[in-house]
RNA sequence: GGCAGGUUGCCCGAGCGGCCAAAGGGAGCGGUCUGUAAAACCGUCGGCUCAGCCUACGAUGGUUCGAAUCCAUCACCUGCCA
């Protein structure tokens, strides 16, 4: 199947330039893309997750990813339609460069192992930081009218609020704008790919090229991910998804998409999968069919962690998630399997004396914020030590209670668990 | 630079001298039901040494027995004018 009819089947596609153009400069021979990430954290996140998956899948159809990450972008802040963003200092944003540079790693193949055309990597500091003022006035700002630049989606929703825009972030369009012209330039790049509401800022690169190159080139926007209940997609108990081990676990990431909706988990393996089309179709049909057998999510996060974090991590978060989670007794666990699955979750130690308390347990086991949520969790009946309810907010951890003498397998409600190892 | 309006808990937003840890909504969290799903309903929703106390309504200082509410100064935001 041609890659932009899988697109179309994907629901990848929320906005385009010419798709016959596309399809025809496709058709010629590899094409050019670039995808711009911007370090506004130490992490890339879910929305982000979209676009990477979406290179790997032009680069697996033959076509040439660059994955520019925005050295010089990420210091200005792309307007955000409810308010203006706080400016991170230079060296922040620089070691968030290269925390990003080396996760997009995975997803592409720079080296040319199983792809015929190896990604690049480029930071747009690299063509902005020497650039004068006047260089950008003169030779970019001339291209630009505001008339058009004041009338873009967020643009328009700032000026009308409260919040106002200032020049910095309005100029935000200009530079994106110059990445895709040096892009194009540099490696003959022509199509360039981001989220729907980018497609501002993917537009301001096109008119820029074809005024200056006389060129018309592309552009993908892919749709916003939705979920069926109106929250927004990608909040996670921490916050946001990230895709740093670190700042969101594989055994969460894992757990996140298990509990995919049922009326999610077909788009989100249309979006998030390389599974082809007959294979999605099947689990469509057992979603149908046997919805709580919940193949579908087991298959999407299977899938998507394994990409993200690698087979053996993935595999890990499933053993922690089915010891867990199981009709099993937490007692009859090995240790090593309890310990295993609790350092997924997250482990902590405390000492053993003075015997600490249930409320306490909570909040170094970072099931709740502070010991008033602690309590309030054991009045709602909703904390868990092993598995039985704790009732009595001012209970301690009994010896008995333990798991092998030192575990406690500490639970907030149904979903949240993490592991509390007493030490003498 | 001038004038006007604004700044309330995670977000929106009421309050305009005591009954205010602050109405209402949203988000979040817990419970019931279930499939570690959804919807619905119920509860909860600043902190702590938790029937009490402490910290909070942009910041600081003041008036008052008492201030989120009044006054002054400052900071920031928005609008109009220059």
């Amino acid at each position: 199947m041609h890659i932009l009819d899988d697109f179309v089947w994907r629901g990848l596609i929320a906005i385009s330039t010419d798709l016959g153009a596309l399809r025809k400069a496709m058709d010629d021979g590899p094409v050019t893309v670039y995808c711009g990430f911007d370090p506004t954290a130490p992490s890339l996140h879910h929305g982000n997750l979209l676009q990477l998956i979406t290179l790997r899948r032009l680069q697996k159809a033959g076509h040439r990813p660059i994955a520019l990450v925005g050295g010089a972008t990420g210091l200005i802040g792309d307007p955000r339609p409810s308010a203006e963003r706080t400016l991170n200092a230079p060296e922040v944003v620089a070691g968030w460069v290269e925390r990003i540079k080396a996760q997009v790693q995975p997803f592409l193949d720079f080296s040319g192992e199983w792809a015929a055309q190896p990604a690049l990597m480029a930071n747009n500091l690299d063509w902005t930081a020497g650039l004068s003022a006047i260089e950008l006035l003169r030779d970019i700002g001339k291209h630009f009218r505001v008339n058009k630049m004041i009338a873009k989606d967020v643009v328009r929703t700032r000026l009308e609020s409260d919040a106002g825009i200032s020049y910095t972030e309005f100029s935000y369009q200009v530079l994106q704008g110059m990445d895709f012209l040096e892009l194009y330039r540099r490696f003959g790049c022509t199509l360039q790919t981001g989220g729907s509401d980018q497609w501002g800022n993917l537009t301001s690169g096109l008119d820029l090229i074809h005024k200056v190159e006389h060129v018309d080139v592309h552009a993908l926007a892919t749709p916003l991910v939705t979920k069926a209940d109106g929250t927004k997609f990608g909040k996670t108990e921490g916050g946001a998804l990230w895709l740093d081990p670190r700042m969101t676990s594989p055994y969460a990431f894992y757990q996140f998409w298990l509990n995919t909706d049922d009326r999610d988990v077909v788009n989100f393996l249309k979006f998030f999968s390389l599974r082809p089309r007959d294979e999605i179709d099947a689990l469509a049909r057992a979603v149908a069919e046997r919805p709580a057998a919940r193949e579908a999510q087991r298959a999407l996060a299977e899938e998507v962690t394994a990409l993200v974090h690698g087979a053996a991590e993935c595999r890990q978060a499933i053993d922690a998630s089915r010891a867990l989670f199981g009709r099993g007794e937490l007692a009859d666990l090995e240790v090593e399997t309890l310990r295993a699955a609790l350092a997924e979750t997250g482990l902590v130690t405390i000492a053993a004396s003075p015997t600490p308390s249930v409320v306490e347990a909570f909040v170094a086991a970072g099931l709740v914020d502070t010991k008033s949520a602690a309590r309030r969790v054991i009045a709602e009946g909703g904390a868990y030590v092993n598995n039985r309810k704790v009732t009595d907010a001012e209970a301690l951890l009994n010896q008995d209670d333990l798991l092998h003498g030192r575990w406690a397998v500490v639970r907030r409600g149904k979903r949240s668990v993490a592991g509390v190892e007493l030490v003498s």
